[in-house]
DNA sequence: AATGAATGAGGATTCATTCAT
DNA sequence: GATGAATGAATCCTCATTCAT
């Protein structure tokens, strides 16, 4: 007798391990609108749902909230490294792609609030972490007679100040913002926009 | 239909109505605090919980959570308010007032993120009415000359960068960087700390 | 942010999805029972328990309140339809099958109670979906010459008329006093008992 | 030392005995008004606003919520008995008064869907008792030979299948919907109006 | 390796009822 | 006698997290 050739069931494809690279970095994309969206708060379902896959899938790569939320940062912190790690970094040009990403993530912003002077004990260290990666790629660059050179924190609290320039409905208006911080500090702005290696 | 099925045990003392404006003042203090240590997020039962009342009795008082808050950071404004409306008013000494607000209250410090330009579709009606009182009163004492009033949004702007440095473990931490932002703007500041009419 | 602090016992064995199915049959089934006991306002919290799941189930099945009043009684609304729609169908035998959902089940009863005409601002749009069903099931099958053709209104007006004379404590007593109220309006009426196609 | 001559905590006047019933006729009103608008689920805080009292009051006065449903019927329900005790009474007459109070009060029409014989134990006896006097008072006036005197039970069950048709959004459309209901039933009535004794 | 259903704790909100003043 | 504040139980609803399939 000829049995079932299709289960009776219809089940969404499983693709087997291919697919796991292309899960997680379906989360991590849907993680960051999302968190653009409706901040750091948001369900974590939402972010599964937009992404596409069930909700075991983001457990399997993200044990809890925070490894979301660094591998959403990770990637702006990259850039900003490579950035300042390429042959022609100037900081101008660094400081550019950093407000860039400041103007385009939320949850970036929120990390550069909390340098590790300015952290406390609810601060997570994950956060500090990634701050410091900023800190390491951006200091490494500061000329000594630098405005921000004078003082060990100052750079930071520049940047923090920046951060806490930066709203608004639009990236648009972030930017100008971002940048009228920058010329109220006195510092110089390269064009804001992504690091293209 | 189904109410109460065992108003059984004892209820604990009603102190009556004279306890009405100690309770909202407890309400609001413990508003504070929990807001300081948990973010304005932080659960409503908790602060009703810290002040010794029951849940209804801060619904009786706020009927919101916009309304708690708002009776939070009120003092905050008002002081000030009052310490630019004061006969020998000056701008630095006004600053100083709000640094240390700055310093003090970490739900302050998230009003004066999102000042009205920098506000977006998610941000409460009554953070920009605090903000915009705000606004209004260092605004009355700025001078012609003054660094910050160049541009019109650069006052908000900058108070905003200095709520973006003010992070920190205790409110020496914070003041100490947040005189660091205010010398990085190159703007006076009188002595940080609260107005006393 | 603050979660799940002790997930320490054991969770009740999780069944996977093969259970869906009968976990929604079940909540449909255990609001039936509920609302006959209880009526229509009954807490959703009764009916998940009743059905032997956790609260999320509900929610996931029905995401409103509407949601499962009207899953418990489309398959009443379902039967006097099919029943209508038969190919030897005549008005006093769906009549019966009507009246027989009718002494069955008291939320059935009251969608009878608003028709169309009889709606007011309060009555839910699904009621109304539900009674024009039966209306229409219905009025296909009225002869020109029939007591209720007379006037549009005259055959909703009757069901909910016997609607109104429903009540009683067992399905017996509603029987007979739905059988003398279509007595009292001189309409004929088949046996009551359910459709069975 | 002159002492305050007005108290320091203004109070609402307190009138004293002489307004008690006053008080008492306000709640009655009220909860009428409310009942209409919101059901008689209303929570009792809306009554004791719109009556203008505080909630003590309404538990002096009313023990429980039956007390006051009872309060808001007992008018309906003498009416009846005083159109029905009138030297001239004629049934249709009496008839017509009930309806007026049918189309009139929500609350009422629940209480004749429930006369004793179609009550069940979730019947809560106050409503037994007003149905048992709307019955009481009808059922002296019925002619041998009116078409509801055949059985014992039908007087009751015609008023509750009008009580079932009367529905709507205004008083007149349920007064249409009650006369179409008596027409069907084959039940002259006189005019639908409240009784003036 | 993925799916998505189930669990159940947590937090918001509403109201009946009591009681000091 | 009246007032209206306080209490807290009950209900609604949302999610983080687990786990059978």
């Amino acid at each position: 007798m000829t049995q079932h050739l299709v289960p009776d069931e219809r089940r969404p494809a499983n693709e087997g391990r291919k697919a796991a690279p292309r899960n997680r970095a379906a989360l991590v994309s849907a993680a960051r609108e999302i968190y653009a969206e409706h901040g750091l708060d948001a369900p974590l379902s939402a972010i599964a749902r937009r992404a596409g896959v069930g909700q075991g899938v983001l457990y399997r790569h993200f044990p809890d909230r925070a490894a979301l939320v660094i591998a959403v940062l990770e990637e702006n912190v990259r850039q900003i490294e490579r950035a300042a790690a390429a042959d022609d970094a100037e900081l101008p040009r660094v400081l550019g792609v950093l407000t860039w990403h400041q103007t385009e993530s939320a949850a970036f912003v929120s990390v550069l609030h909390a340098d590790v002077a300015g952290s406390n004990s609810r601060t997570p260290a994950y956060v500090l972490a990634l701050s410091q990666r900023v800190e390491r790629a951006l200091r490494g660059l500061l000329p000594d007679d630098h405005p921000l050179a004078a003082e060990a924190d100052d750079l930071m609290i520049a940047v923090g100040m920046v951060s806490g320039a930066v709203t608004g409905p639009t990236r648009e208006h972030r930017e100008r913002r971002a940048l009228a911080a920058w010329r109220l500090l006195g510092v110089e702005v390269g064009p804001v926009r992504p690091f293209e290696g």
